[in-house]
Formats: structure tokens, sequence, C-alpha cells
DNA sequence: CGCCTGCGCTGATCCACATCAATGCATGCG
DNA sequence: CGCATGCATTGATGTGGATCAGCGCAGGCG
């Protein structure tokens, strides 16, 4: 099995390990498939094979780029990856961020060129999977194959969320909710969040002004919510954030 | 080949064709698949098999509702299905509106049961495919599997678009002529549209009121852009109507 | 026929959030 | 050091579109 690491102590910027050749990186979007019974030994290596480690990007240096001829999906390592558009007039509009673990770029294959920019926001290491061999790949291995359905299919649903007419209150509560539920999904806390982005990117992602995510997180924090200090993000009431975003997440 | 009917003269309700063995349906989201090089006959045969043809749900009935279990995509052979969320205290989210060719469920595979309801709007027909035979089918058809991938990552660039912090003249412009857009992919006239939805549907669509949809449609019309006539609209000026959609459409 | 219901249109009012403007506070750098 | 730059915060003002209310029109039905 290797060795396990124990994540709990790390907590502003949770790191993945790197595993080895039987447990893959722990965290890794294909964690699931590779440490699935029934994955035979071989397509595990061949996923191995297939990967490409792609290291230290600096803040604000691009993973990839808009119109690039799309070759492959990257599954972040470690820092924190955000995807946006920049229109003609120079303007952002910010798609979304992608934590350890997560998947970026699966929104360029039926373009077959990325749409958006994935740009680092703190020091960020990837996994490269190049998609041709991975879609040839997960025709001997449906386990993978599978895993990509979920993952293109979860992407989907992820984005219809944020498109609903919701309030600055509602979208913040949601955002941060989201956030903790994400950072848990890989095994770190849930309730001490360290926020990579600034707050007119989170503004822009939330189609808000960043003017107003400061007063609804000066707001929480006065009711007791949360508390702020900088990026740094304590929710001190779970359950009464949840309510306030339960328009958005529950269904 | 078969033989080709002409599309051109339907115009309010278009009917996908049924095809026959060697075509399938001509309009069928993997009419593409189907007819393409190097897709073998046995293939074709299994995706016949596979399909089910469900017909004449009347305006109002579901073909799913939300939290069943998911087992199977649809693709729309005739009519309108629109995508929604009800809320606790009733209040509907429009998520999206499919055309004869189009796939529904695909936001499914994920969570593993329909996270919305299907709706007809008009009279609809539809084709049924399970989708565990579908996953199995398409590791074997290479071009089956790259088709869902495509329609997936489609889907997520689609339910980004709507996102953004637009303004009202850009939504409905934007919606005018993405619906246009989408007709003339499937071979109909893209300037002269019959809208299936209600002006409530829409506005609930494009996260507005249906009050601004009449007054926006109104304008345009003053304006020369679009004529109305109910649901009937036809677009007078593609191009000018385009403009004021670049912001949403064009990147 | 008269009545009801659903849908679409229009005008008047209101409000959540954007916008504009100013300030504080780090960090970096010549 | 002195200055510039970027980010965050706070207050004052403006506005796009929601909300509320009323009306017209068509289709269905007893």
């Amino acid at each position: 099995m290797g060795y396990v690491t124990s994540h709990g102590r790390v907590i502003p910027n949770p790191i993945v390990d790197d595993g080895d050749e039987q447990a893959f990186c722990s965290t890794c979007a294909f964690g699931s498939v590779c440490t699935a019974r029934g994955v035979d030994k071989i397509a595990l290596r061949e996923l191995h094979c297939l990967v490409e480690h792609v290291g230290n990007y600096r803040p604000g240096e691009a993973i990839f780029r808009t119109g690039e001829r799309f070759g492959a999906i990257y599954a972040v390592r470690q820092g924190t990856v955000k995807t946006r558009l920049v229109d003609i007039e120079g303007r952002e509009l910010v798609l979304g961020f992608y934590l350890p673990g997560e998947l970026v770029g699966l929104n360029a294959i039926h373009p077959e060129a990325y749409p958006c920019d994935a740009v680092a926001l703190d020091t960020v290491e990837v996994c490269r999977f190049s998609f041709p061999a991975l879609a040839t790949l997960s025709t001997r291995v449906p386990g993978i194959q599978q895993e990509l359905f979920r993952r293109l299919s979860k992407d989907i649903g992820n984005a219809a969320l944020l498109a609903g007419d919701y309030s600055a209150d509602e979208r913040l509560a949601a955002f941060l909710i989201g956030l903790g539920r994400r950072y848990a999904e890989r095994g770190f806390p849930a309730e001490a969040l360290h926020l990579a982005m600034s707050r007119g990117d989170i503004a822009n992602y939330l189609r808000l002004a960043a003017e107003t995510v400061s007063r609804v997180l000066r707001r929480f924090q006065d009711q007791g919510l949360i508390r702020v200090d900088g990026r740094d993000v304590a929710i001190a009431r779970p359950a009464e954030l949840f309510e306030l975003a339960r328009p958005i997440l529950q269904r």
C-alpha cells in the first residue's frame, strides 16, 4: 500500500503527496479508479506512463491559453488554478477555480481548442493527461471511461448552479460551503479555508462587485457566521451558513 | 443512402424523419457517428438495437423527474423539451431547452439520478438510450465514445455561457441567435423561429422577469431587429442582433 | 352566450447591487 | 528612505431590472 501521510495539519495550501507505483497520487482525480477493485495492474501502469508531471507554475502563469489546440486535460496536484475568459475590451470573466485533485480542461474536448485560459493563482503543479491517449486507454479500462463520464457530467451540473439569479448572500455562502466541501473531499478540513484568489476574482466568479464581496463577508463576520483574516476564512457556524446557501446547494 | 426529405418548408415544429437501417435518424445526435466512415455496420446495428423510441408526450408531461434513478439519456426526435428544477416553495428554475437532435439527461450521469425534470413543451417524441448499454458499446466503438465526450464537453461550455452578468438585451439577443443556430445545425431555417416555450419560461431561463422579456422583444421589434407574432419570431437583421449578443456568444 | 383561466403586454414604484470615490495598508523597488 | 502599485475596505450615489397592479385577448367550457 505504500506509506500514507497525514493531511490534517496542512491548512493554507494543501499539497498532494506524490504517491507511488501502487497508490498513485492519493488525492488524484483518478484515485478512485486506481484504487478500485478490478482495475488491473497493467492498466494502472499505463495510466502512469501516460501522465506527465508539470510543475512550478508561478502566480499568473498560464497552464493553457484560449485558442490553443486541445491536446490534454490537467489534474491539479498542488495550488489553485482559475479558468477565465478575457473579452476584446480586456474585461475578465472568471469561470471556475480548481483545487488539488480536480480536472481542468474538460470543456475543451468539444471545441477541440481550449475555450479559456487556465492560470495559476499560487505555486501550481499539475499532471498532464494526453487526451487521445486517455480516450484510447479508457476503451480498454471501463473504470476510467466511467470516471471521465462522471467528471464531465458533474461539471455540467456545477456550471448550472451558478446560473441562477441568487442574492449576494446566497452566492457567497454557497461559495464558502462549496469550497469547504471540496477541501473535505480530499481530506482537508472543511472549516478552515485559505482563499488563493483575490476578492476581485471571487466577485467576478460570483458575478458581483468586489465591494459587495467585501461587505457581505464583513456582515457574515459581524453575524458570527465566519471569521475573516485576509484570505483565511474560518467557518464558525457551518449549519447557519449552509442554511443561507440552501437555495443554491440543496435541491 | 435512402430517401432524403426536404426540410425547408417546415417551420413551426421541425420533425425528425425516421430514417432507415442505413441512415438512422438523419438529424439524430448520433447521426455523425452513424454516417462516419469507419463505423462498422455491426456497431451501427447494435446502436439500433439499443435505442428505444418513446413517443407522444403531451405538453407538460415529464420524460423523467428529479430524483429518479438514472438509467438512460434521451435524444429529442420531435418537439421541444425543457429541463427544470422546482424548489421547496414551488418556484421553478428552467435549466435548458432541447430541440430535435439534442441529448437530454447528460447531467444525470454523475449523481446517478436525474437532477432535474425533463418536461415536454409540445408534442414530443424521444429516443431512449440505456446508458450502461451505451457506455459498454462505446468501449467497442471509439466514435461513439468520442461523440459522448464531445456532447458532454459542449454542455459544460453552454451552461457556463448563461452564467455571466449580462444585460437583458444581451441575453435575449443571444437566446434568439442561439436558437436560430441550433435550428440551422439541423437543417432548418435560422431566421424563422417558433418558440415552443412561454415568455415566462424564457424569462426564467434567462434569469429575467417575464415583463422584461416582453419589453425587450417589443423594443427589438420597434428597432426593426425582429418581427414578433405571438410565439413566432422572425429575425429581420441577424447581423445587428448578433452584434448585441456578441459579449455572450463570441469570445 | 357568459364566465373563467392562462398568457402577454404596459405603466408605476422600489430595491439590491453596481458604480464612483476616497482611504488604509501592505509589498516591492529604485 | 520615498514613491508606486495592488488589494481590501468603507461610504455616497445611481440604476437596471424586479415587483406590483391593471388590462386585453384568446380559448375552453358549462
